[in-house]
RNA sequence: GCGCGCGUGGUGGAAUUGGUAGACACGCUAGCCUUAGGAGCUAGUGCUUUCGGGCGUGAAGGUUCAAGUCCUUUCGCGCGCACCA
């Protein structure tokens, strides 16, 4: 008998396939399309990784699923290739990144093939080729016509080690995402995508997407929509500086409101209905007017504060500590709505990048605000009062530390004291009214102790049910208010409140919260712990007080009531802004698309006309950056020398490049159209197989995955597509880690190289199924050598019972009803589980069969039922193993590839087998199971399933008072 | 802090609509076999037991004839964003 031997049979079907350029496909609107991709790789000197491997395992067993099923599927690829990793081995090595990256690709390519993925090779593409990015260039320039490249001057991240600028989306954590050193501000002139016009058509289509929850909900929170308010505190002029009228704000265009406003200061909020409750303005230490309102004494100060603030870098200041710092101007703004005087003060804890660089602050409703008028002294005045209710019913109120104070003497509880999550304060709630006097005491002792200067007393109208808090977002911080709180008690300085022979006989009890209410209900009359949510840093809805004309309307509502009454004054506007930061692109670096800018003293930034694309980045000697903010590329003179398209003149060339995100934003129609030498793509060929229906990748969830469909958007509005969404569906699947759970890396010696696996006799189709029986492919996985072996034992299994029939004496005597069965079921649920990726199962499923083959093969080989089960078998194992399938699939005498067959069908029918085993439970337990035939009706099979010998004892003497069938699985006998 | 997700044997994981929890595989145990191999085949493998059964999906309650699945509370872990007003 044959034996099967991957590194045999995997090269031949490697090379049977390639020269029947099997996977090419042409543009063919009568057939269904499927197209289906993998993220392309960046080819790295390192080769395929096992993130690569498992990628391209499930790209092909989709595409070789719906291949087999008749339609027109097309699986490309191509090289993301340029990036800083090629031009920093040029550096080092001087070899030019082009040749550096040639050979590369050459290794890829070598590896994608040894893989067996089913690619279509004709459509390979490779972004730093001219071909290519010439279309890049084109696309930039048609941006730039639409106003959406432009360039500007701004404080920029910038990495120190790469000497590069960096997108927001390429800081992580304040370290660049490349080299991860610690990146700094600079000012520097940059272009920019205009991506904010499309924050909201973004924002608006992430809903429909069919990719994971968890990226959508990242790209939502990246884009972070903000719907508020801009209002209008006006300087007050006697005490204000002089407010100078073309300032300018810092970093945004969007910003620019606070030019306008000539002797006011514009704040952006998300909660106008406090505005009563604003009691004083902070703004950010970058703000343009921050200097100019240093007033007297002050001002030497906020210059020390302003200057030590922007020097630091922003990730510094959130790092740092969350202590609250900052300064006051000496000038003060009247509050529109209360006509209030409340200080400006210059703080780094407000952002110069976000909003309009300044706020109101209203300590009462915002945490942060709160701690900044705690440490310095500033008024808090509450307007917005909480709806009342028992703790257990308000679910914005819930309990994670009680305790509860008692007296031992008669065994009464005197106070119960709440830990409460709820804004992170802590609410001390009295009990009874008799230990009011107590615990208030003991609050306002606490109060002094601790410095928690806003513990307040808030009453009940009627029932004068008091409760306290004080604010900690710590929760240690709080249990220790806590503790203090029965010291106190103990202590004689509440001794005046106190009866005298009470003295220093209260007991504490640390409870969990249901055990503390199931006492507060049991020896408490619940009524007395009607607690009041809330107090000065509640941040939730309720009702309004203090706010003149607008005290008793609910907050929601006056939100808009509020709005409405300072547009009327002009004082104020709804507005909308978004974390989101327009896409910086320009790279001071050599290895990337030139930005197709000419820039003429006469006409400023002209774009290179399309005739004249691609701007070919020249050969040059010295590839590495001086650390002037210019590339390489600035050195090549004959190049940057150039004339205006538009006059003539002299004039030179951008010799930034462009981010390599910009290249990965569009390539997936261009796979659509690869060779296209007139246009990007045609309309038409991109229309019939775009947008890609299933994109499969582990990594990218803001930033590529955010381009795309930026750029997508736009390509819509242009009419160069007529979709705006790029990908139907998003697997984003997980890591796979090594064998000991850690992160692969180099320097731990623990990674798994695919072609190892491979080499080492276990073969592609080994490597390939055990990657995808792992686990669900969404799931974060550990490599294990034991799996490949065990899926290499399965796969020789299949080989075994193959050979084993073919070299078999037929049996036509043999009922094969079993074996249809077996087939069926088998057919449908790896039908069913891979539709919805469920490869892990698909994969246990046929596993299952091939243990049934084996258990039936004990009854001999018929010559029909058997062929059927073995070609059905190895086409669906094709989709996982595609070079044993195709093997099988001809030793079976089946024609062509197994690609071009159909997929096996399966008949419903034949799922059930004539007989069928129902489970019987009684009250709920299973107590035996009967054989029926598979049409039995309900009533004779409750009755077997009464007559059942152990059902019998266990239901007795007693009346059934209910019987449950649930066709086809189980009687329930309800006693 | 906010948002999202997840807790099932010794391990990875099944259970698609509330219907026999633990499929399939790894590991382990025993037996068979010999081309002594990274073998192969067969059987067993949640815990417990007085062999009747009892208990079991992080914990506690609830709904139901029936709960891993639904509801409430809670604990733990992971990821994302993080002073975004």
């Amino acid at each position: 008998m044959q034996r099967y031997n991957p590194s045999e049979i995997e090269p031949k079907w490697q090379q049977i396939w390639e020269d029947q350029k099997a996977n090419e496909v042409k543009t063919d609107p009568s057939k269904h399309k499927m197209y289906v991709s993998g993220m392309f790789p960046y080819p790295s000197g390192a080769g395929m990784h096992t993130g690569h491997a498992f990628s391209w395992a499930i790209v092909d067993a989709i595409a070789r699923f719906h291949r087999q099923h008749g339609e027109n599927v097309l699986n490309p690829i191509g090289w993301d290739t340029f990036g800083l990793p090629a031009e920093n081995y040029a550096i080092k090595t001087g070899t030019s990144p082009a040749v550096a990256t040639a050979t590369n690709i050459a290794n890829f390519k070598n590896q994608f093939k040894r893989m067996g993925v089913s690619i279509d090779w004709s459509r390979e593409i490779n972004t730093s080729d001219p071909s290519y990015y010439k279309w890049t260039q084109w696309v930039f320039t048609k941006l730039f016509e639409r106003g959406l490249a432009y360039q500007k001057e701004s404080l920029q991240w910038w990495c120190p080690v790469d000497k590069t600028v960096l997108a927001n989306e390429q800081v992580e954590a304040g370290h660049c995402w490349r080299c991860g050193s610690l990146v700094e501000k600079k000012l520097l002139k940059q272009w920019f995508f205009k991506i904010t016009d499309y924050a909201d058509s973004l924002l608006d289509e992430i809903e429909d997407l069919d990719w994971p929850q968890k990226i959508k909900t990242a790209q939502t929170n990246w884009i972070g929509k903000s719907v508020g308010a801009e209002i209008e505190f006006l300087v007050e002029e006697t005490s204000a500086a002089r407010v100078s009228a073309g300032a300018s704000s810092p970093t945004e265009t969007r910003s620019e409101a606070v030019s306008d406003a000539k002797n006011s200061i514009s704040v952006f909020t998300t909660r106008p209905d406090t505005i009563f409750g604003a009691t004083f303005i902070v703004l950010a230490p970058e703000h343009p007017l921050s200097l100019q309102l240093g007033v007297g004494d002050f001002k030497a100060d906020l210059e020390e504060y302003v200057k030590a603030s922007v020097k630091k870098s922003e990730i510094e200041r959130t790092n740092d500590t969350k202590e609250k710092t900052g300064v006051f101007t000496g000038s003060y703004a009247i509050n529109p709505a209360s006509g209030e005087k409340t200080p400006i003060w210059v703080a780094d804890y407000v952002l110069g990048g976000y909003g309009t660089g300044a706020i109101m602050a209203v300590p009462a409703h915002d945490e942060r605000d709160f701690a900044f008028a705690n440490k310095f002294r500033l008024p808090v005045i509450a307007v917005v009062e909480p709806e009342t209710g028992v703790p257990q019913e308000n679910p914005e109120f819930r309990q994670s530390i009680v305790a509860i104070v008692r007296d031992p003497k008669t065994n009464k509880y005197l106070s119960i004291n709440w830990g409460a999550k709820n804004g992170g304060n802590l609410f001390i709630g009295g009990g009874r009214e008799e230990n009011e006097d107590i615990v208030e005491t003991a609050i306002r002792e606490i109060a002094e102790e601790t410095g928690y200067t806003h513990v307040q007393l808030v009453s009940q109208t009627g029932k004068m049910h008091h409760n306290y808090f004080a604010h900690s977002k710590n929760v240690a911080r709080r249990i220790e208010a806590n503790a203090l709180l029965f010291d106190l008690i103990d202590d004689e300085k509440v001794e005046t409140a106190l009866e005298a022979d009470e003295k220093n006989k209260f007991t504490v009890e640390w409870l969990n919260e249901t055990e503390a209410l199931s006492k507060v209900s049991d020896e408490l009359h619940a009524t007395s712990f009607e607690l009041l949510v809330g107090g000065k840093n509640y941040h939730g809805e309720g009702v309004m007080v203090n706010s003149g004309q607008f005290d008793g309307m609910q907050s929601s509502q006056a939100r808009e009531a509020i709005v409405a009454w300072l547009e009327e004054k002009k004082l104020g506007r709804e507005k909308t802004t978004y974390k989101m930061r327009d896409w910086l692109i320009s790279r001071q670096r050599y290895w990337g698309a030139p930005i197709p800018i000419i820039h003429c003293p006469d006409h400023g930034a002209v774009a290179v006309p399309e005739d004249q694309l691609p701007v070919v980045l020249p050969e040059i000697e010295d590839y590495a950056p001086k650390g002037d903010g210019k590339s390489a590329l600035a050195r090549a003179t004959d190049w940057v020398n150039t004339t205006c398209p538009e006059c003539g003149k002299p004039a030179l060339r951008e010799t930034d490049t462009m981010d390599g995100y910009a290249c990965s934003s569009w390539y997936l129609l261009r796979y659509a159209d690869p060779q296209n030498v007139e246009q990007a793509w045609d309309p038409e060929v991109v229309n019939y197989w775009n947008p890609v229906d299933v994109y499969v990748g582990g990594d990218h969830a803001v930033a590529h995955l955010l381009y795309v469909r930026f750029w997508t958007h736009v390509f819509y509005d242009m009419g160069l597509v007529n979709f705006k969404e790029p990908v139907k569906k998003l697997i984003y699947h997980g890591y796979i880690n090594a064998e000991d759970g850690t992160k692969m890396s180099k320097s731990k010696g623990n990674v798994v190289d695919p072609l190892d696996v491979i080499d080492s006799g276990y073969g592609a189709d080994a490597l390939r199924t055990y990657l995808l029986f792992m686990g669900p492919i969404e799931l974060d996985a550990s490599w294990s050598t034991k799996g490949v072996a065990g899926v290499y034992r399965f796969l020789n299994r299949v080989w075994t019972v193959t050979q084993q029939y073919l070299e078999s004496e037929k049996n036509s005597e043999i009922n094969d009803q079993k074996l249809a069965v077996a087939l069926n079921k088998t057919i449908k649920k790896v039908t069913d589980d891979i539709r919805r990726q469920s490869f892990n199962t698909a994969i246990a499923g046929l596993m299952e069969f091939v243990n049934d083959l084996y258990k039936l093969k004990l009854d001999g080989f018929s010559e029909k039922g058997w062929h059927d089960a073995l070609t059905a078998l190895a086409q669906m194992i094709a989709v996982f193993a595609p070079h044993m399938a195709d093997e099988l699939w001809t030793q079976l005498g089946g024609e062509g590839l197994v690609q071009n067959a159909t997929w096996p069908s399966w008949d419903d029918s034949l799922i059930v087998e004539d007989m069928i085993t129902i489970a019987i439970q009684v009250n709920g337990k299973l107590r035996g199971e009967v054989t029926v035939e598979k049409n039995a009706d309900a009533e004779e099979i409750k009755s077997l399933a009464l007559a059942h010998e152990n059902v019998a004892k266990f239901v007795g003497d007693q009346k059934p008072t209910k019987i449950i069938y649930v066709p086809g699985r189980l009687v329930s006998i309800v006693l």
